[in-house]
DNA sequence: TTTTTTCTGTTGCAAAAGTCACATATTATG
DNA sequence: CATAATATGTGACTTTTGCAACAGAAAAAA
């Protein structure tokens, strides 16, 4: 099943013919969503880039999730205990899908295609998420801040199926999403350079090692 | 719907009748599980407890995943890339259901009544397990050991809904689950008690905060 | 029960990471 | 284009964390 290609061919269709599914766009740094109370939402980003970020008391910013094209975000997927302000920020332009879970688990009625279409692809949306997160997961839990850069840079490399690539975010965000203080980070860039593991040529990384 | 319950009444009864579907029973330190080569293996924890362990090559060991009940694991989750070993090991006696994932998604057959059922129920097992993979992102997105540990106890507290409670593991494991090191930890943990943040005796933890 | 293994608790020291402060570069915006 | 806002790069200093080593407690195995 080629997810990515049938899942915004049927969503483009029917998103206009059921009452309960609402389809809004954003332009960059607006807040899609928060996860503040509970009310069993569920979105879909059909395209652009969004990262769902926390707040936290000490001024902290964290990139919980990054978020692309097809991505599964909402408060459905989250106990709202803590008291940190969890949001959805756009990176860019975007166009958001946005209903109730319920909604869809127990079909709105028997003539809603897209319910039933939705149903029938959401597992390996889902399963795409599960991945991800799996991933992150992963990298969080690299010991060192060098640990962390090299794994962040080796899973880019290996989707650009290339040593040499362009950073797709900021280096302020970079230290966000890998949860270490930006300058310490860029000490460990430089350090990282010095060591001829990565060189870097302004938003260009190139990985040095074999 | 009562996932809980349901999902092993369900599974007792038909695993003996799909033959594309093996149940296995595991005693305490057994591997249940490698994550080593792709195979789509999906799996489900019917009873016992579980972890999902990795050791790196500085010799470091990381549980990243606590599973207990009803917990999904496998590969089919994973993007298997990195080199580092990843294991799932049975902390008590465990009843594990091993499928492939195709096998579910394209119903084996008509006739199957396990396949109809599991795809019924699966996706409120799976919304469980994004939920606790997000949970388990905070944690790790704490800044410093002092944020982990309280994070984490009152994650259990929240859960027992106590403010005293056993630990549930031991605090070698607590240290490979929050992903630091075990002294440094401990030291934590004594600063917590000086502060009068918590207290410990034995294998019991109070939360003294409001 | 005795022995062995694992877990807990603690230390001094080294290394890593965070904080703050600032200069410069780059990018948005009026 | 000029100005404001944001991002990058760096250094001095402090705090936190990791490491290694060890003793005693508890648990598991013989």
């Amino acid at each position: 099943m080629d997810t990515n290609f049938n899942i915004n061919n049927f969503i483009y269709n029917f998103t206009k013919n059921c009452s309960k599914v609402q389809k809004k766009t954003f332009s960059k740094n607006e807040v899609i969503t928060t996860y503040i109370q509970k009310r069993n939402q569920l979105c879909i980003l059909l395209n652009g880039n969004a990262d769902l970020v926390r707040y936290d008391l000490n001024g902290n910013r964290t990139i919980v999730e990054h978020l692309s094209k097809n991505a599964l975000f909402g408060e459905v997927f989250y106990k709202v205990t803590t008291n940190n302000e969890l949001l959805v920020e756009s990176k860019s332009n975007c166009e958001v899908l946005f209903y109730i879970y319920d909604e869809i688990k127990n079909k709105c009625s028997r003539t809603c295609k897209f319910h039933d279409t939705l149903s029938e692809y959401l597992p390996e949306l889902i399963l795409d998420k599960i991945t991800d997160l799996n991933t992150r997961i992963e990298l969080l839990t690299q010991r060192t801040t060098r640990d962390k850069l090299l794994m962040y840079f080796s899973l880019i490399s290996t989707r650009k199926l290339s040593k040499t690539f362009e950073l797709p975010l900021s280096l302020t965000d970079l230290a966000d999403y890998l949860n270490v203080d930006r300058s310490a980070m860029m000490r460990e860039l430089k350090l990282l350079k010095e060591d001829k593991m990565v060189d870097k040529i302004g938003n260009r990384i190139v990985l040095l090692y074999e």
